[in-house]
DNA sequence: ATTAAGTTTGTAAACGATTACTAACATTCA
DNA sequence: TGAATGTTAGTAATCGTTTACAAACTTAAT
């Protein structure tokens, strides 16, 4: 009874993905092939096809759980109860250590779903791109509307510059990761870029007082 | 005598390179074979290996073009004569208008050398990142020095951000074009990134009465 | 409880296509 | 003549995928 010998389908999709996502990881993109699934997961090629139609159907379901992973892994900085900026700094962090445990998977499956010709593949690594600026951007409207961001600041543009961080960053640390730490380069990119989402000068005493308690 | 019939190495060698950067701009970096080399060159397959040693060395000869004339073209931004908040906006304009020219190739063999295993081709695509933000890093030092910039701004955090804005435009823009113009973007990011760069409002009229006349 | 049928998950062995690359030979030019 | 540049025709290896078949497990009828 308590004896499984036996996987279930979904199961054995799951080992799949990760043995893709452990594949790309060591040896690039390149190094995806249904004989080193094969291989990774202990079972024959044509077994592979038992759980997944393509090859292609294997990148679209680690975009997909590269998508879930990282909003799960993020997700502890959107809670709506704290300063915009404490929760941008906080997801900056969260997704960093993201990258360093999945080794920089996230960059990888982008880069290579925007050179795909298939459609399918294009659009959720597109979707997957669009989600993560979209959840920025709202935070930073919301910070906006509750004047803990200024008001000048274009929510999109913002999103976009956060995201940008987080590819810069990667990618000199997969170039070479122990000259480039991951965390102390985005550490010292929030700390000038924070600068633009706070107030100026000016208006900071005044906004200072109205936020007060904490 | 003005009928060249043959073409000597060198130029051969730079159609395969100028082929290499066509095949993966249309098809992703999958499509750069050897056989695809030959075809849009001209010649047989066999004829490649005259004038290159293997695959590798067409990748790493792409990198080094790249390289190249990207440094080419933003190189009218780097006149140390100007203002350096203008210089990096004119910097922005012609890297994102050489990106649109060759269709995001520099993003898309950069990626590709970081997942290299191959340490020439990976340090190659290192190096070509490194060069890069030391140019955007040094006029930035250049504007503190000359107080164009405010000297509590990081330069190397401020040349990532910006490789990093760059960066997640042409993430975007690949996926897609129509619906995320490059220039546009861009243009949105650096009129908030600007702002972190410049001085705040209470030494603002100081500096402008510095500069004065221009 | 045993048996029979059906489904799921595996295997071995191949498939044709494509990959990067090479050897032998031909042509062209200096 | 000899070096450079091309061809034809191949190599061995790997690619994604399929076919035919055999266990193993599930379900249901006897």
């Amino acid at each position: 009874m308590a004896t499984r010998t036996r996987l279930d389908h979904q199961t054995r999709q799951h080992q799949i993905v990760e043995a893709a996502r452990e594949l790309i990881a060591t040896g690039g993109v390149d190094s995806l092939t249904i004989r080193g699934l094969a291989s990774r997961v202990g079972v024959t090629e044509a077994a592979i096809y038992r759980h997944v139609a393509s090859k292609e159907e294997v990148m679209l379901l680690l975009l997909q759980e590269v998508q879930e992973s990282l909003f799960q892994a993020i997700s502890r900085a959107t809670r709506s109860d704290r300063h915009a900026l404490e929760r941008l700094e906080h997801m900056l962090q969260l997704h960093v250590s993201y990258v360093e445990l999945r080794q920089g998977i996230s960059f990888v499956v982008i880069a290579q779903a925007a050179q795909f010709e298939e459609p399918r593949v294009r659009s959720a690594g597109r979707n997957l791109v669009e989600k993560y600026l979209s959840l920025v951007s709202e935070i930073i409207t919301q910070g906006i509307e509750r004047g803990e961001i200024d008001k000048t600041v274009s929510p999109d543009a913002a999103a976009m510059i956060f995201f940008g961080m987080i590819q810069s960053a990667v990618t000199r640390w997969l170039f070479d990761p122990s000259t480039h730490p991951l965390s102390e380069n985005a550490v010292a990119m929030w700390v000038l870029f924070r600068t633009s989402l706070e107030f100026s000068d000016e208006d900071a005493d005044r906004h200072l007082k109205e936020e007060g308690s904490d």
